[in-house]
DNA sequence: ATAGGGTTAG
């Protein structure tokens, strides 16, 4: 291990030359090799410009010769051939020559050289050569080099050229060698009203000293051209002030000044980042007339803007109206599609790209790599790498940050490490995006060692993998750790920024401590981040885990309070929360503000609606929200399956089932607790074999215990508990608290004492402290009028200082929620709801109510029986209802234990009577009263 | 220097 890690430290230094002087030891070394320029002079004499080349001297003509070459190969071959006949090129304009032709051919290295080492250099020639190598990647120190020593040996140059370095100076950021050539300008007498040289001035001062100072020199200037006003725009773009840069553009609009391509490019690509949306649109008219739209790079650009502000039709329209396509505009239509998730519809792109006879190149692959790895869809992120390799591309670092990002979870941990040997044999570790990646790979696949080596290894730690490890730590729980290594940070001069504190703000939250979380964001706050959206998320979505709810609100009210305002990720949360509370009527609220605010076509905003309105007994407006979903994700599939389970519409929640299958949506584990939950709540047991197998066999989804409940019940519940016992016996995990409760329940509902007695011996193992098996139990022993074990179950209950379960029910009535207690606080009205109850049911009674009292376990007189019955909670908040909720609206009640069938019966009834639908959720299901009728059709 | 690909927090 030490001589590795000594090794991958050696390489990493020899990789981390500056990037610049590694490209200048390449081309110099390469150049003198094959040219072979041995003797050479660096210090050549000037010599004045002679006549043309007399030909009886010389059997071939150079200038001719270079002049008729038609590619690169040949302009060498001339090159080396004057190089045998010459020691050096004495006449500047055959060298002129050579470098035009090297230019033309796009090689710049050689030109270079020969620039500098073959012909002498004056202000003529200096002014050519910039000129003709202007925004190409011309080899930028050495020609800073040579000016300095030219600069030092006393020539003197023209203001053309010094503008020209300093352009040079703001690219390099070489700031002190731009002042000197300033201050030159200052002492010959700098003309202000030379613009080539004013504007390279504000591009350096823009670049180098400050943005004021740029704007200074740009205010000050007598008269202002084309080029002025383009460099002061992007020069305010360069520097992120693009309000500023907006601003100026429209006033040099105003001017008449016409506005660069270059510009107008630039410019759309702020407002593709910022909230400059508008502004990129009035740019769109501005192409349009004035005719730029035959410009591919202001095209592409134009995608691009679109499809980071959502808008891929624009984005396509944009890409159907161009004339001439090149392959980025193909590329930029790509990465459109996959930044919004429509990776498949990218791919399709992909042959009709080819049918135009252009070949994706590794910027296109990368784009679809990235588009599935950011959806987790490994499978198909290593199809695409294999068509990559197919046509003869290797992945690039790039590439392979997207492939590790795809693999990051526990069971691909061989793909992960294979990629890291690939990244190591390949030299690609230099790279902090695959360092980091790296990292968060190893941490998500829970070898947290392997991070750690990573990050020790790492040349030159950045703030990302900092972060990465911290949020590793936070996320796996080591919450000291995070802490302990944020000091580190701090101490090695790295100042944490919101990442870092929100990487432990959810740690905390995530692990259920909500107060230390909300203290971590009151220390972020005094070292100067201020706590945001993601933060405030992070703490509301960790009390929706951890179904704290209550705090959940009040987190989220005291976000309201220090003005942070909510995003679709917070409304997520808070959805889930309301949901979870069956607070529809607040859930509305927030429906409301999705559609104002533009949120609901978030397909995670749209998913919570769908959930929330399950969860609150609203199903229709569930399925309303469900079905206009354009691209439904898989979750909402599974909410609104769950939803159809909740309410036993079992028909219905196979169909949706089957639906999503049609629509070539892949079934996860969630989707079969869902499915299962569809059969076990409506009693479908061959349904629900058949799912329990076909998820095995064909979609390879291994059974988790909540799979293995739902059947125990749904076998259970149907009267088969011989079935259900085998398959207790036979199942492939270890029985559990919930499939013996589940169990107990079954043999609870069909009176079999026998079986119940076996699964309440394990039960009290398992789950000694849960009140719910006691009561079960006691239900059990009661029906069968045995008193004594009812006794026995009430005293083993107090022996081991198990709690009843506090009963209630509430209701919510305009902004308040009413809880009606079945022990302890008595509502206010009570009195005005028992009036209102006991007049229901004489008219019941009329009608052919008998209470029925089987649900009281106490060994008391019919007539007291009754009198108990009369105080359920449920019954309660059900008058409550209709005492105070005029008109037609359905009365929604949610109790927090299961009804009783009395309940149930006088539910039916009153929805008669009072003409007014019922629902009334009891845990995780729902029972719908409409016409004397339950949803459930009475079998529960 | 103008267009296309990648990393951390909910």
């Amino acid at each position: 291990m030490e001589n590795f890690s000594v090794t991958y430290r050696h390489c990493y230094s020899s990789l981390f030359l500056h990037q610049s002087h590694r490209r200048y030891l390449l081309n110099h070394s390469s150049a003198c090799f094959s040219l072979d320029i041995k003797h050479a002079s660096f210090e050549s004499k000037p010599t004045s410009v002679s006549l043309e080349p007399s030909s009886s001297s010389w059997d071939f003509n150079p200038l001719n010769e270079l002049n008729g070459c038609k590619n690169l190969i040949s302009v060498k071959a001339t090159h080396a051939r004057m190089m045998k006949l010459f020691d050096r090129f004495e006449l500047e304009y055959i060298a002129k020559c050579l470098i035009t032709r090297y230019l033309e051919f796009g090689d710049f290295g050689y030109a270079t050289t020969v620039f500098f080492l073959g012909f002498p250099r004056n202000q003529v020639s200096w002014r050519d050569f910039l000129e003709r190598t202007e925004n190409f990647g011309v080899e930028k120190y050495r020609v800073l080099g040579e000016f300095v020593q030219l600069q030092n040996k006393g020539v003197n140059f023209d203001e053309v050229v010094l503008a020209m370095v300093l352009r040079i100076c703001a690219v390099l950021m070489y700031r002190l060698l731009g002042l000197t050539i300033h201050g030159n300008l200052i002492k010959r007498g700098l003309d202000n009203s030379d613009t080539r040289v004013v504007s390279a001035l504000m591009g350096f001062y823009g670049r180098c000293v400050s943005l004021d100072l740029a704007n200074k020199i740009f205010d000050e200037m007598p008269k202002r051209d084309d080029l002025t006003w383009n460099e002061i725009v992007m020069v305010n773009l360069r520097s992120g002030n693009w309000e500023k840069a907006v601003k100026l553009f429209r006033v040099m609009q105003f001017s008449g000044a016409k506005a660069y391509d270059s510009t107008m490019v630039k410019l759309l690509q702020v407002c593709s980042n910022k909230e400059g949306f508008a502004q990129g649109r009035q740019i769109h008219g501005y192409v349009l007339r004035l005719g730029f739209e035959s410009n591919v790079s202001m095209c592409n650009s134009l995608i691009v803007m679109y499809s980071r502000n959502g808008k891929l039709e624009s984005s396509r329209k944009v890409f159907n109206s161009m004339k001439d396509r090149n392959l980025s505009s193909w590329n930029s239509i790509v990465s459109s599609y996959t930044k919004l998730g429509y990776v498949d519809d990218a791919m399709g792109l992909l042959d009709e790209m080819e049918t135009c006879g252009l070949k994706p190149d590794i910027v296109t692959w990368n784009s679809l790599l990235s588009g599935y790895a950011s959806k987790a869809l490994s499978r198909y992120a290593i199809a695409v790498l294999k068509r990559m390799q197919i046509s003869g591309l290797n992945p690039n670092t790039s590439s392979i940050s997207s492939l590790l990002q795809a693999v990051a979870e526990p069971r691909l941990l061989k793909l992960g490490k294979a990629i890291h040997g690939y990244v190591i044999r390949n030299q690609l570790w230099y790279d902090v995006y695959v360092e980091t990646t790296l990292i968060d790979m190893y941490i998500k696949t829970g070898y947290l060692p392997y991070a750690r080596m990573v990050f020790d290894m790492m040349y030159e730690k950045n703030i990302v993998a900092w972060n990465s490890l911290i949020s590793g730590l936070s996320y796996t729980g080591l919450l000291k750790e995070a802490e302990a290594l944020i000091s580190r940070m701090e101490k090695e001069g790295i100042k944490p920024d919101a990442v870092t504190w929100n990487s432990l703000v959810s740690g905390y939250a995530t692990w259920g401590k909500t107060e230390k979380a909300l203290a971590v964001a009151g220390k972020m706050k005094k070292n100067g981040v201020e706590p945001n959206v993601v933060s405030w998320t992070a703490i509301l979505s960790g009390c929706s885990k951890n179904r704290n709810f209550g705090n959940g609100l009040k987190v989220f009210m005291k976000m309201q309070e220090e003005g942070v305002s909510p995003n679709s990720a917070t409304i997520s949360s808070l959805l889930r929360i309301l949901g979870c509370l069956s607070l529809l009527y607040s859930g509305k609220e927030v429906h409301s503000f999705c559609l104002k605010n533009n949120l609901i076509h978030d397909a995670h905003v749209a998913t919570a609606l769908v959930d929330m309105y399950a969860k609150s007994g609203d199903l229709q407006s569930a399925a309303e929200i469900f079905w206009g979903i354009k691209n439904k994700p898989l979750a909402s599939w599974n909410c609104m399956i769950m939803g159809y389970a909740m309410f036993r519409r079992g028909e219905e929640g196979i169909a949706v089932f089957n639906a999503m299958l049609e629509a070539g949506i892949e079934p996860d584990v969630i989707t079969f607790t869902s499915v299962l939950s569809v059969c076990k709540n409506s009693g479908l047991v061959r349904e629900g074999w058949k799912y329990f197998d076909l998820m095995r066999s064909h979609y390879g989804v291994i059974p988790t215990i909540e799979h293995c409940s739902c059947m125990v019940e749904l076998l259970g519940r149907s009267g088969y508990l011989d079935e259900a016992w085998d398959f207790i016996q036979t199942m492939p995990l270890k029985p559990d608290a919930t499939i013996w409760g589940a169990f107990l329940s079954s043999c609870k509902i069909h009176r079999d004492l026998e079986l119940a007695e076996i699964a309440w011996k394990r039960l009290q193992v398992l789950e000694p402290h849960n009140s719910a098996n006691y009561m079960m139990m006691i239900n059990l022993y009661s029906n069968l009028n045995r008193w004594e074990d009812v006794e026995h179950i009430r005293n083993s209950m107090s022996n081991n200082r198990v709690r009843v379960q506090d009963l209630w029910s509430w209701i919510q009535i305009d902004q308040m929620v009413h809880i009606f207690y079945a022990e302890g606080k008595a509502h206010p009205d009570e009195g005005e709801i028992y009036f209102e109850l006991y007049k229901l049911v004489s008219e019941m009674k009329k009608s052919g109510y008998v209470p029925d009292t089987r649900c009281i376990h106490q060994n008391v007189s019919e007539s007291e029986k009754e009198k108990l019955l009369m105080g359920h909670t449920e019954k309660l908040a059900m008058t409550y209802g209709l005492i105070k909720k005029k008109g037609i609206a359905p009365i929604r009640v949610v109790k927090n234990t299961n009804l009783c069938s009395d309940c149930h019966t006088v539910a039916k009834y009153i929805s008669v009577l009072r003409n007014r639908e019922i629902v009334l959720q009891e845990g995780a299901r729902v029972h719908h009263f409409r016409d004397g009728k339950c949803s459930c059709n009475d079998s529960w």
